[in-house]
DNA sequence: AGAGAGGCCGCAATCGTTTGCGTAGCAGAA
DNA sequence: TTCTGCTACGCAAACGATTGCGGCCTCTCT
């Protein structure tokens, strides 16, 4: 209040245009919006235009969203953008988002229940369109309070137990099978599991990809062998594999729940002297940045991270179009990345 | 489900509290502001309030930024998400914001100009009240235009020649100063740098400390032993030492721009068979995450991102709250972490 | 020539808040 | 009692856009 000179000094508006071109400021907002220029005469269209553009003239959204109850906004809300899984999905959405018009609001719950409902309740005070979320458990009271109240989302990576919502993820089962697949064809028979958290879907549908793929394989499918851990987290996994390593369970290879995990298995060899590949082998999921710099490179299954935000991106601005639309789901095929954490076993 | 309505289903307005409680919208919202609340009944706030309380209102901040012309958000303009650099300076931001009471709208220019005005006014367009920019490169006529327009901003990391404006980054001179002591203890006097982008005053900043720790340590400070690269950016550092091996100059250690930069080296050493660290030290900047997991772990020197970040935040919220305040710039200081990557020199 | 039909456009209300201004009511002072 | 001053509140005008409704004008058809 003391300085009267907030953001802008003084921003031209519609009614600017509209005296500057001669007209009604309705007939301007007319001729501005490609909607409805076909209700103005094609010569004031023309004149209008021609105004807003000498002027410069940017239409406010804020005035927009408040007569029209909408924002072109969405809420992107993930668990936390300093895990790069994410980024390069945020930015697959970003950009299909604003290719069609549409900005994103990017949210951190941290994990956090709390956290997540007042962030969300802020993303609705401002009236976005739909949601993005990349944080489901398999039990999330709040997505299925939203669903009910008929906010529009789909869902990233993982799914809410008995939802219906669009959703896209990697196929999880695909990439497990080619994992297993890998780790068989060099050899190994005793594989180890270490599970991402069973309260996500993607935590429970790679275990059971991992149990299909043992018995596929023939191989035993021993329960002592999979460990689940509480987070998708380096520690986690840490704590996990030694976990087995105490239980003095025999195996020689492990398949990750992701690449933290995976990368937790790192400081465990290295805490104990044990020799990767040479005497575990491990393989991690989803082709986070730089793994093939760690020591040893990571043998992961790469999933289109950008593509699947891309996807999520378009199956929202669908939603939003149509919205009676029967949810649809897509799964994005993951590929296997062999480095050099994988090998023949030992013996 | 079958309901065509927006997000919110109808959700109470200031009306409904003033009618609830019995008295006009303007004494409600007086009541409801903590700022005028003085300037109503203490018994009737306290009615309002629990009217207020009893709907769950929410005020809705689109119409008080179009009425006030404020939004309590702020604009992050970072390069590129994708940059394991940004999110930790990110959630520091956006921490301080919140408990603030502000939010972070997060934007990503990719280097690109025209797209950095284009969002830079969008944001400008919300209203955000001051714009936290990660972008600046030393001419940058954007950002002098914003200032002369009286945009409230801070700069992180990054400075634009002649403009003071309030910023924060990590002490780059201690920094490089760290670094070649580092490699001048262990016995190296050939040092390379590999600099970042003389466009960037961090790039020059850390070249110039370069040169000042080769001449403080007695040490020849030969022109031919640095390099630009045009980017802070893998390919950009990889391309930059084989330019550098590919003319014959001796040396056994680099000191690299930033982390990307360093390692971008691995990658010329995995192509040329150079081992590092007994051919070559290789010793970074940043300290971004992953780096104790690399082929050899990294070393560099580490700076607090995520209170480079907050202390951003909070620099801005001062220049809001004190616009005429003089600006002031916080330096971060920053330490070494020492890893694999150096070593003494085979000679 | 008169009537009906559209095409264009202006009027004014509206979205939900904030805030300058005016005023009713009341207390205290003269 | 009358006047002054203050507190507490209501009135209404904004903020900048969108949109239903209605009216004018022109054109066409009979």
């Amino acid at each position: 209040m003391a300085d009267p000179r907030l953001v802008r000094v003084t921003t031209p508006t519609l009614r600017d245009v509209a005296q500057l071109a001669g007209v009604h400021p309705a007939t301007a907002s007319r001729a501005l919006n490609p909607q409805t220029r076909p209700l103005v005469n094609a010569e004031t269209a023309r004149k209008v235009l021609r105004a807003a553009e000498s002027l410069g003239y940017q239409p406010n959204p804020i005035a927009r969203s408040l007569k029209t109850a909408r924002s072109s906004t969405v809420g992107v809300v993930i668990p936390d953008l300093t895990n790069p899984l994410f980024p390069p999905i945020v930015r697959g959405i970003e950009d299909v988002l604003t290719t069609a018009g549409y900005n994103a609001w990017i949210v951190n719950t941290d994990n956090d229940a709390g956290r997540e409902e007042a962030l969300v309740e802020s993303l609705r005070s401002r009236q976005v369109e739909g949601l993005i979320v990349a944080t489901a458990r398999r039990e999330h009271p709040l997505l299925v309070r939203l669903h009910d109240q008929g906010v529009r989302m789909v869902l990233v990576n993982r799914k809410v137990d008995g939802l219906e919502l669009p959703s896209v993820a990697a196929d999880d089962d695909a990439g497990v099978a080619l994992s297993v697949a890998h780790l068989v064809a060099l050899g190994h028979s005793r594989i180890a599991h270490l599970a991402g958290p069973q309260g996500t879907s993607t935590g429970v549908n790679r275990a059971r990809a991992f149990r299909h793929a043992m018995i596929d394989h023939g191989l035993p499918d021993d329960p002592a062998l999979t460990v689940e851990c509480g987070y998708w987290s380096e520690s986690e996994g840490a704590l996990a594999l030694r976990k087995l390593l105490d239980t003095g369970a025999e195996f020689t290879a492990v398949v990750a729940g992701n690449d933290l995990i995976a990368l937790g298995c790192y400081d465990v060899f290295a805490e104990r002297g044990i020799e990767c590949p040479l005497q575990i082998s491990v393989v991690g999921f989803n082709e986070m940045p730089f793994l093939d710099k760690m020591r040893p490179p990571l043998t992961t299954v790469a999933i289109p991270h950008y593509e699947i935000g891309g996807e999520a991106a378009r199956l929202l601005l669908d939603t939003i179009e149509e919205p009676e639309r029967h949810p649809r789901s897509v799964l994005m095929a993951p590929s296997l990345v062999v480095r050099a954490s994988t090998a023949r076993p030992a013996r």
